[in-house]
DNA sequence: CTAATGTCTCTAGTAACTATAGCTTCAAGA
DNA sequence: TCTTGAAGCTATAGTTACTAGAGACATTAG
């Protein structure tokens, strides 16, 4: 038996008859997407705990760092703010509180995310309607400069030659 | 007739007839919602030209800056980068081009934004069903958490305590 | 056993700002 | 005219969320 494995048997023993999986930061880092130096850098900023070490000082995560650091990649990715799940994390570490919190976070999100939708929606169709406006022609007649331009105040930049 | 009004007169005058119109950095600011400091970083980097100065060495904007500025606001605002803005206010710069380069940014950037908004639109659908879910339980009856984790590897975070 | 790959720490760099400190300038009222 | 408070100046440092590099040690495949 590795040190590492003895690290990981006293650290947790799963629900499962099977031996416990433990990971390298780089098997970790495939298996999430993330980079090592990100992983590293959660550790650092506590959002992921510290993990144990194997006799040659290497980081030895578990299945519950591959949760907790899939939980944060995909939080990330939905374009949660660290704040935002770290809040999220303390919460789902005292579960005997009312979720009225997190119920506030996610909807104070999800009220962003419409705000995006729809600024997104409007944006696509600008674009749309440029790359359908611009076709073979010079960069005086191509109407991105000024539709972009005007949308913000009514002026036009390409004036300004 | 002040200096900074004799700086604006030698630096333009504009088609209409009347007097040319300046700015000071903070309405500058005021009109394109852009923070002072931002636009002094704008300056800073090369984004925005230089402007005049006054007596008391204070920046002197015309409505050059204000249409530029409300350009890269806008742009930004969008979700284009400082990179995708220089080569768009680039090509703006010379417009004898064709402008399939132009066109090529804008379709790079609808793909991203098409990409973005259906991303937005499974978070928008999991943020509902999580806020409809949570209704006034506690913490480890709250779905928020799990959603989280779940759609990343299926592995429920909550199963840690 | 050696070579290649992986991991370690530490520092510094990136984008796109934002804030602070300590000073000068400007505009408006007494 | 003086003064006082807002606005502006420069320069530096901090923020968020990473990413990259240097140089040393660990692990693993052949």
């Amino acid at each position: 038996m590795t040190v590492a494995q003895k690290i990981l048997d006293a650290e947790k023993t799963m629900g499962s008859g099977k031996s416990v999986e433990s990971f390298t930061i780089g098997q970790l880092s495939r298996e999430t997407g993330c980079k090592v130096p990100t992983i590293r850098y959660y550790e650092q900023i506590g959002l992921l705990p510290e993990p144990g070490r194997s006799a040659g000082n290497q980081r030895v995560y578990g299945q519950q760092h591959l949760s907790r650091l899939a939980f944060i990649r995909h939080s990330r990715e939905l374009g949660f703010s660290q704040a935002e799940i770290r809040q999220l994390l303390e919460l789902s570490d005292h579960p005997d509180q009312p979720c009225a919190e997190i119920n506030a976070i996610a909807q104070k999100h999800l009220d962003e995310v419409n705000h995006r939708i729809s600024r997104l929606e409007s944006l696509k169709a600008e674009l749309e309607r440029m790359v359908h406006a611009c076709q073979g022609g010079k960069v005086e007649d191509c109407r991105v400069i000024d539709t972009l331009a005007d949308h913000a105040h009514g002026n036009c930049l390409t004036a300004e030659h």
